[in-house]
DNA sequence: TTGAAAGCGCTAACAA
DNA sequence: TTGTTAGCGCTTTCAA
C-alpha cells in the first residue's frame, strides 16, 4: 500500500522521530543525517498523509469560505482577497459555493464541525433554515465570522459595507440628474435582513421632499435572468420609472436586455446603477455606474478576524462598517430633460 | 476537549463498538441500545471527526475539481452539473480555482496525493509549469480525469468538445451570412496545446477558396478586460475586420466595450460569436451568438470517469469527444450588404 | 447482540 | 543529536 514515514525511517536507517524531525524541518538532525533521510523519502515517493497528520495536530490551517452564488462574480474578487490574506496568515482556503441552497450550506457548516476547517467565513445570504445550526455552531465556539448586512442582529464578528449610504449615495445622484421615478430591483433573500439600501433610498427622497413609492419595488433572485425579469415587470408595471437602482451589478447588467426589448435606451431614457462594481460593469456596451467599496480591505479584515478568533476564542465580537462610494462611468448619462 | 465516541459510549454504557455500530447505522444492535446511544450523542453533542473517520477508512468519499477561472461562469456550469452527478455517485466535491497560478495548482494536485480528496477531475488548462507533478500523479496511478481539447495527448480519462467542428460551424455560419474578413481572439494558455479553432476556421475558409488571413489573429489571456484589448488592438490594426469569433464568452462579452468605443455597432457593423453559451450571453444588449454543448452530459460524464478510475485503477483510459451546437442570437445580425 | 483490542499514519512528550 | 512510546478519534477483526 501506500508508504508510510515509518517505511522512510526504515529505509534511512533511522527511527521514527528523527524522520519526522526531517519532513517537518525541525532542528536536532545531523546534516547528513537529514539528507539521507531526504533521500529516502524521495526514493520511496513518500507523501504525507493530510489526515494523520491532522488528527494529531487538531488543526489543518485551512479556512472553509461559504460564497453564495458561484456566478456572480463579485464573490470571485471577495475570495481572491481573502485568498491572498490567507496567505500572509498561513491559511489555506476552501471555497464552498453553496448556491442558495439550505442543504449545502448546511454540509458546509458541518465541515467546520468535523475539523475539515478550523473556522469559517460566511459570505452574506445566511439562509435562515440553517438559523439552528448557527446558533449551534456559535454556541460551541466553532470559529465563524460574518460578511452581511450592518443590521445583522447577534453578537457575532461581522464586516459589512453601509448598505443605508449605499443606497442614499446612490439615489441622491439619480435625483440629482433629475429623475422623480426611481425603481428598486432587490434581492428576495435579502427582503427582511438587508433594508440598508431603501432606508437610503427614502432619506434621499425625504431630503428633497420627493415623494416615494413604495410600488417601484420589486424583489427577485440573484440570477442574471431575474434581473432580466425583474426589469420588464417593473418597466411594463411602471413606464414612468425613468431609473433604476439595482441590488447589485450582476441582476443590473441582466436587466439591460430588458430595457432593450421595451424600447428603452440606457442611458438615454433609461439609468441604471449598480452595486458591487465587478469587472463586467466597465467593460459592457454601456459601462455601468455603480457603488463599489475596497475588497482588498473586505478580505483582509475578514481573515484576519477569522485568525484572532481562532487564536482568541473568548475575545469580544467585533463589527467593522466599510463605507461605499459612488463609480460614475455611462449608465446613468447626464442630466435628463425636465 | 473534544467529545468522542468514546465518551458517547461510555456515557450510554455500551462499548466502543456499539457505538460506532450506531452512528454508522450498522445492523445487530438492539433497538433500545440504539435509542441510548443516540440519546448520549445528542446529549453530548458529539460529532464525529473527520480525519479521524477519512484516516482509517483510507478514503474521503470526496472529489477535487480543478477549475482555471472562478469568474467564467461557464465554469461555474459545468462544476454545477459535476456536483449534480457526484451526488448521485455519493460523493462530495470540493471545487479549487488556480485562476491560472502554477502554485495554486500544484498546491492542490497536492489534496490528491495527500488524501484530501479520493481523485481530480481536472478542467482544463492544465499549466504546463506543473507538468511533472502530473506525469508523477498518473505514474503513482492516482485517480484524475481531464477536461481538455480533443488534441491532448497521452492516455489519460479525457472528456472534450469538438473544437475543430466549433471553429468550423461559427466560421461558416460568418461565411455564409457575406463576411470575408473574419477575426480571432484567442487564450494565449491555449496557443499550442488547442488548435481546433483554428483548423476548422481554416476548413470553412478553405471549402470556400477564401484567403485566410494568419494576422486576423490575437491572442490574449482569459478575463474580461483581456476581451476588451485584443478587440480594440484587432480592429485598430484591421479595420477591414467584419467579424470576430472569440475564444470564449467571456472573452466576447469583454469585447463589446471595444468594439462601440471604436465606433462599430454590433451587429450592424461587426458581427461577434462566442463559446460556452453562459447565461449573460442570452441577457447583454445584444444577445450573444456562441457555440454551446451539453453542460450536462459534460459533468456527468467527467464524473462517471473518475468514479470508474477510482473503483478499478486499471481499467483502460477513455477518451470522450462532445459535439459542439451553433445557437444563433443576435450579434451576427443578417447577411451583410456586399 | 455485544465487546476487547489492534491499528490507520502521524506528532510530540519524554528519555537517553 | 537520536530514539522509545503513547496517543489523536475512529473503524473493524475477531471473539464471546
Amino acid at each position: 500500500m501506500a508508504v508510510t514515514i515509518r517505511d522512510v525511517a526504515k529505509e534511512a536507517n533511522v527511527s521514527l522521530r528523527t524522520a519526522t524531525r526531517v519532513v517537518n524541518n525541525e532542528p536536532h538532525v545531523r546534516a547528513t543525517t537529514r539528507q539521507l533521510v531526504r533521500e529516502a523519502a524521495a526514493r520511496l515517493g513518500w507523501c504525507p498523509n493530510a489526515h494523520a497528520r491532522h488528527l494529531v495536530r487538531g488543526r489543518t490551517d485551512r479556512l472553509g469560505v461559504i460564497l453564495p452564488d458561484s456566478r456572480n462574480t463579485i464573490f470571485s474578487d471577495i475570495a481572491s482577497a481573502i485568498e491572498a490574506q490567507a496567505q500572509v496568515q498561513s491559511y489555506d482556503c476552501l471555497f464552498l459555493h453553496s448556491e442558495g441552497v439550505p442543504e449545502r450550506e448546511a454540509k458546509f457548516l458541518s465541515l467546520a464541525m468535523d475539523g475539515t476547517v478550523d473556522g469559517l467565513i460566511v459570505m452574506a445570504n445566511v439562509l435562515k433554515e440553517n438559523h439552528e445550526i448557527y446558533t449551534r455552531l456559535l454556541e460551541d465556539r466553532i470559529p465563524m465570522v460574518f460578511r452581511a448586512g450592518p443590521e445583522t442582529p447577534g453578537t457575532v464578528d461581522l464586516v459589512a459595507v453601509d448598505l443605508e449610504m449605499a443606497g442614499y449615495m446612490a439615489t441622491r445622484h439619480l435625483l440629482k440628474l433629475g429623475h422623480r421615478h426611481i425603481g428598486m430591483i432587490l434581492q428576495e433573500a435579502a427582503k427582511e435582513r438587508q433594508t440598508g439600501r431603501v432606508d437610503g433610498y427614502t432619506r434621499a427622497h425625504r431630503e428633497e421632499d420627493i415623494c416615494v413609492h413604495p410600488e417601484y419595488r420589486i424583489y427577485c433572485g440573484y440570477r442574471v435572468k431575474d434581473g432580466y425579469h425583474a426589469m420588464r415587470c417593473l418597466l411594463e408595471a411602471h413606464p414612468k420609472i425613468t431609473a433604476v437602482l439595482c441590488h447589485n451589478d450582476q441582476l443590473a447588467l441582466g436587466s439591460f436586455r430588458a430595457a432593450r426589448e421595451l424600447g428603452r435606451r440606457i442611458p438615454d431614457n433609461l439609468a441604471v446603477v449598480g452595486y458591487d462594481n465587478i469587472e463586467l460593469g466597465r467593460f459592457c456596451e454601456v459601462p455601468l455606474t455603480t457603488i463599489g467599496y475596497s475588497k482588498g480591505l473586505l478580505g483582509q479584515l475578514l481573515v484576519d478576524m477569522i485568525c484572532r478568533r481562532i487564536k482568541e476564542p473568548n475575545h469580544p465580537s467585533q463589527r467593522i462598517v466599510l463605507p461605499p462610494e459612488l463609480i460614475i462611468r455611462e449608465s446613468c448619462g447626464y442630466a435628463i430633460r425636465r
